[in-house]
DNA sequence: AATTGAGCCAACCGCGGTGTA
DNA sequence: CTACACCGCGGTTGGCTCAAT
């Protein structure tokens, strides 16, 4: 940290507070003094983190909260580690930024020590860097699984697999050209992998809402036939309903994560009414309230089960299920090969373990804030990651009808992993910690063998 | 010695979610 | 139910340092 660098930082010294209210007061902006550091740790020391705003009329820093937060938690807050990241944490950005994209507070969340603002600086020159030299954002040997990389406008090789379907062949006739069906003067086109990314993969505004007539019954959806990776399932969702971040193609800088919208029927006279159920709103924000704690209610939160769900899953049997699709298509995702990479040998619990553990092991209770266990009993079962991923998923809520390639049994026709997330999954949590109640399925989903486990939230696997 | 550009870093801004009166 | 305040995140900006030219 090198403070009082400059007298002035950007282009005023002080402003008033956006929200105006109780902080009319004429804020401070620009590099905190070693005084004012004092002055905010001081109260800290004796208030505790939060209320920030109160930090100003309390402690007569002329910071607003928003500031003293920042500066907080990035500067002056303990166990914060300092100098430049090692080589471990370099591999855990890159492989997390492979599967996170930019949610730098999540990554953080994965970096004991390590704040958000830091990798995100770290990321962002090292991107440039890479970008400059023609250099691919990743390693080869990493394949980012949720996004494609912005060298070059062709379909990272997750973008191919998650438009097309598991068993390497599209299930649709259109799968990619129906990107295009917000233009209808586009025509259905063959498809190609090669084809350049459809244009609302760079749409900011990626949310659409389904066509309706005049009768008001939708009009009918393509369908995109997907390998959910995130779920580590291949569903059917008529295009409208699957938006993606936005994607800074231009820059480069902004790698967009495909943002997966499952679909709660609204009414089901029709059966063709939805609703944006989850999550890519939500998920822009809401993955940093990680940290929080699920009375949030977090969309992300539940995203990242999933996440850790699957990749815990894979890793106990990378021979079946979503890998094999993505195999045969000769591509390996990219936590197949972090499994590879980390452990050696894929399938190897305890390598995988390691890397997915560490984090929560060392997290600071900012980091864990969650209240969730970091341990649990079921780690100690024979078999304990299958057992207690897959019971997890079997008590995600079901509302939507299964869709057809659902074979009851928990497989989809392609033997996949099924497990449909649907939106108010994502954004309750609302139950209070830590006795995290199972949650309540559907009769059609108790109907099938999903919920023969009884692993409820607190039987997962620790979440920061 | 002066200039330039890359790298690094701190901090601000806007936005959206959440809590509460 | 609404408005407001608070909070946190991601994006962005801009200053400083340092090495190369």
């Amino acid at each position: 940290m090198a403070p009082d660098r400059s007298p002035s930082r950007k282009s005023s010294a002080a402003s008033t507070s956006r929200s105006g209210g109780s902080l009319r007061h004429i804020m401070k902006k620009g590099p905190w003094t070693a005084n004012e550091d004092a002055l905010l740790m001081e109260y800290v020391r004796k208030n505790g983190e939060g209320n920030w705003n109160a930090v100003q009329r309390n402690s007569g820093l002329m910071r607003c909260g928003k500031s003293c937060r920042l500066r907080w938690s990035n500067h002056l807050r303990p166990n914060l580690k300092k100098g430049a990241f090692t080589q471990d944490e370099e591999a855990l950005i890159v492989n997390l930024h492979a599967k996170f994209g930019n949610k730098w507070a999540r990554m953080a969340s994965q970096l004991p020590g390590r704040t958000d603002n830091e990798i995100k600086n770290y990321w962002n020159t090292r991107l440039k860097r890479r970008q400059r030299a023609g250099l691919p954002l990743y390693p080869v040997d990493i394949q980012p699984l949720n996004q494609y990389q912005p060298q070059n406008l062709q379909p990272s090789p997750s973008l191919v697999s998650f438009i097309t379907a598991v068993d390497g062949k599209p299930k649709h006739s259109t799968p990619i050209s129906i990107f295009d069906m917000f233009n209808p003067t586009t025509p259905p086109a063959s498809t190609s992998q090669n084809q350049p990314l459809p244009s609302f993969l760079s749409d900011p505004s990626p949310n659409f809402k389904p066509a309706h007539n005049k009768n008001g019954a939708s009009l009918p959806m393509p369908s995109l036939q997907f390998n959910c990776l995130n779920f580590g399932i291949a569903n059917t969702v008529p295009v409208s309903h699957a938006s993606f971040a936005q994607n800074d193609t231009g820059s480069g800088s902004n790698m967009g994560l495909p943002a997966i919208q499952s679909l709660v029927p609204e009414t089901t006279s029709s059966g063709s009414d939805y609703m944006i159920a989850t999550s890519s709103d939500a998920d822009d924000r809401d993955e940093g309230h990680d940290h929080q704690g699920l009375s949030h209610g977090n969309s992300g939160l539940l995203e990242d089960v999933i996440d850790e769900s699957q990749a815990l899953t894979r890793a106990e049997k990378p021979k079946e299920t979503c890998l094999n699709a993505e195999k045969s298509q000769g591509e390996f995702l990219w936590d197949y090969k972090l499994m590879e990479d980390v452990g050696g040998n894929v399938g190897e619990e305890s390598d995988l373990n390691a890397i997915l553990d560490e984090p929560y092991k060392d997290s600071t209770p900012t980091h864990s804030s969650i209240g969730v266990e970091t341990t649990n009993a079921s780690s100690q079962k024979s078999n304990p990651v299958e057992d207690d991923l897959f019971n997890l998923l079997d008590d995600i809520p079901l509302p939507v009808t299964m869709p057809d390639w659902y074979d009851g049994n928990g497989n989809d026709i392609d033997g996949q992993c099924s497990n449909w997330i649907e939106g108010d999954a994502g954004k309750e949590n609302h139950q209070p910690e830590p006795s995290y109640s199972p949650v309540a399925t559907t009769p059609e989903i108790t109907d099938n063998n999903w919920t023969d486990g009884a692993s409820y939230w607190k039987n997962l696997p620790g979440i920061y």
